[in-house]
DNA sequence: TATATAATGAAACCCATG
DNA sequence: CATGGGTTTCATTATATA
């Protein structure tokens, strides 16, 4: 099956990271925490339960009233003295965990919390899956300000309740088919819904044991196990998965094993290795599945994704926040808190995601909206990608002189030979691979055949080419690709950036259609430029061929430590040399992988020039490229899952800043 | 050995149309 | 609102060639 597996321990944090020390000295101690990620798990009803353990970790802010980002450009993050900042360690389920249980509680209970002051503490922990009652109970008992505390008590409250019960416990483990024998009443699924929802969305605790029993019997069989599975802790969408790979016969127990196989197969994560659903929940969560199943059979009929409530959407036109030349320029942005730096970061990758993989993106990166942009209005080529970054959007300013925008303005010398029956303008995305001197021939020799007008299906076979490799007419019926210096200047390298120093022609197209488009990237760093007008410390990961370093050099923000990860050697040459050439007053420090980068090497850095202003990467794109007929796996591909790297440097830098202040 | 070439589709988007 | 045609896409790999 296609299940892409990633390397072990990923996500295990180094021994010594700030983050591990953390969790060490906290009073819970590791049991804690494995409680933690167990009702994490019990209680998720999104798949990506991957989540629940990495945001766990998150040194979130923890900060009453509303959390917006607004004007916060003026805040001076040298000084957080007037923000109330707390690292809550491993208790704090930051926002990914809250949103993932959200469509649960979207239904009323919270409001009635009058009595609490602090209702976005209930909030949170009613997205956990707790009783209102318990919450009180909770809060009343430890205060508001301590989360952790709370959270203690009710995994407790919660531990103790499943005990009183056991007759629940036995019934959430039928295993054998025997037990499964229920009344199929077939076809009633689809019309009784509307009062059942009706009903199941209503939010006291009425409906008695009985009646859940009731409906649950009439339910078609394969809803009766994606039920019980449900109940047993496993998401809807696994169930449903499990089901049809196994088949409607399939009993239980087949069903947790395929479940549980496919997990493994997932994460190959340690921390989930013994997690399986043990405890039985009590009625009124047995009663949110039953509303979730018939939620998830809505969507199904609608053909709405299962996979996710809120699906990102690409923007069209592609002008993101703004562009130097359409005159429209979102004045600001509200940020969620936990986004809000230091460090500044900037995130870029393929727009043309597989479906979900942005979702999740902006997830880890914070609930950061990604601002997709394409390039092509910036200079002569195409390039849509997403950017997810917490950089403030006003005042931005262009690299000048503008880049020429039209194919025949950046290639004027191709002018000559255009026919009139092409009419690009501009020049689809800029690719790792070029078209073939043997295709150009083939197409020369197929329009020699004709005189000044060739007929359609010629014009139409030509054009297809010309569209899908990117070439330009360089002679009477002469179709050629890009030379290098000519991808360069248009992805606002200067020339020869990649010449040289024993790298080949390929590679030197597969490094620069790998990289930024500088101009762009440019304008979004701009703002940086009045922020640290001295220069700044820069961590830069997947480096590539330096985008982000040229285009800061470019806008003339001085660099003052560089540290750039970079796997191929020759790339790393290309930005040595580069660095050089531009007579760099600051230091550059080359590594060579992302996953060697632990906490004791960042804060050995960062303790040695005083913290990064910024961090940037776009990571692998090879799973996730459209052009890529082999692996397109998605986020979870051998490459592109380093976007985790990413995160979890990301988020050791901010913990190590916060740690430092 | 190093480099160039050809073969390898599908997912996701746009947009006009009924 | 569905649908069907049109378009785009930071690529990988085996094989041929120099």
């Amino acid at each position: 099956m296609g299940l892409v597996t990633t390397p072990p321990s990923r996500f295990s944090l180094p021994p010594s990271s700030p983050n591990r020390r953390k969790l060490q000295e906290s009073k819970l101690g590791t049991c804690f925490v494995s409680q933690v990620l167990h009702f994490g798990y019990l209680l998720r009803i999104s798949s990506d339960f991957r989540l629940f353990g990495i945001e766990s970790f998150h040194c979130a802010r923890l900060k009453d009233g509303n959390a917006s980002g607004e004007d916060y450009e003026n805040i001076d993050w040298d000084t957080e003295d007037e923000l109330e900042i707390e690292n809550i360690g491993p208790s704090s389920c930051s926002n990914g965990v809250a949103r993932n249980v959200g469509t649960i509680v979207s239904n009323g209970e919270a409001s009635s919390s009058a009595g609490i002051s602090n209702s976005k503490l209930v909030q949170h922990f009613l997205g956990m899956g707790f009783s209102e009652e318990m919450i009180a109970k909770a809060i009343k008992e430890n205060g508001e300000t301590n989360t952790e505390s709370i959270l203690e008590s009710l995994l407790t409250y919660g531990a103790l309740a499943s005990e009183e019960s056991p007759d629940e416990l036995n019934s959430c483990h039928l295993s054998s088919p025997q037990q499964q024998q229920f009344v199929d009443n077939g076809q009633l699924s689809s019309d009784y819904d509307e009062s059942v929802l009706a009903d199941l969305s209503d939010s006291d605790d009425s409906w008695s044991g009985s009646e859940i029993a009731e409906i649950n019997s009439s339910l078609p069989e394969h809803e009766k196990a994606i039920l019980s599975l449900a109940n047993m802790g496993y998401t809807i969408e696994e169930a449903s998965a499990a089901i049809d790979r196994c088949g409607p016969e399939a009993s239980i127990a087949e069903l947790t094993d395929f479940i549980c196989a496919a997990q493994m197969a997932k994460t190959e994560d340690v921390f989930f290795e013994e997690e399986k659903p043990k405890i039985s929940l009590n009625g009124n969560l047995k009663k949110r599945k039953l509303y979730e199943l018939e939620m998830w059979k809505r969507k199904k009929r609608k053909g709405v994704q299962t996979e996710d409530d809120e699906v990102i959407r690409l923007p069209n036109p592609m002008i993101g926040f703004g562009t130097p030349t359409d005159g429209i320029v979102k004045p600001h942005r509200i940020l969620p808190e936990a986004a809000i730096g230091p460090p500044f970061f900037y995130y870029e990758n393929v727009a043309l995601a597989p479906k979900g993989v942005w979702d999740t993106i902006s997830r880890f990166l914070y609930d950061v909206e990604p601002e997709f942009v394409d390039s092509k209005y910036f200079c002569a080529a195409a390039r849509k990608r997403g950017y997810v970054h917490n950089l403030p959007i006003n005042n931005r300013f262009p690299l000048l002189p503008l880049p020429p925008r039209t194919i025949n303005d950046a290639l004027p010398l191709t002018k000559k030979w255009w026919p009139e029956w092409d009419k690009r303008t501009k020049l689809n995305c800029l690719q790792t691979v070029i078209g073939s001197a043997k295709l150009t021939d083939r197409i020369r020799k197929a329009l020699e055949k004709w005189g000044a007008d060739p007929p359609q299906h010629v014009q139409k076979y030509v054009m297809d080419e010309c569209r899908k490799w990117n070439l330009v007419w360089v002679g009477k019926n002469k179709l050629a690709p890009l030379e290098p210096d000519e991808v360069e200047m248009l992805l606002g390298f200067p020339r020869n950036h990649t010449r040289g120093g024993g790298i080949s022609r390929t590679d030197r197209y597969k490094s620069l259609g790998n990289s930024f488009q500088v101009d762009t990237v440019a304008y979004h760093l701009s703002v940086l430029k009045d922020i640290f007008p001295n220069g700044l410390n820069m961590l830069s990961l997947f480096s590539g061929i330096g985008g982000a370093e040229v285009a800061l050099h470019r806008l003339g923000i001085p660099l003052k430590n560089v540290v750039s990860v970079e796997i191929s050697e020759a790339n790393r040459d290309i930005v040595r040399s580069w660095w050089e050439q531009t007579n760099q007053k600051g230091n550059l420090i080359h590594l060579a992988d992302v996953q060697q980068l632990n906490g004791d090497r960042l804060e050995q850095f960062m303790g040695s020039f005083g913290g990064f202003d910024l961090v940037v990467g776009g990571s692998p794109c090879n799973n996730l490229a459209g052009s890529n007929r082999v692996s397109r796996d998605g986020l979870e591909g051998e490459q592109s899952s380093l976007f985790y790297d990413y995160f979890r440097i990301l988020d050791l830098v901010k913990c190590i800043i916060n740690k430092q202040q």
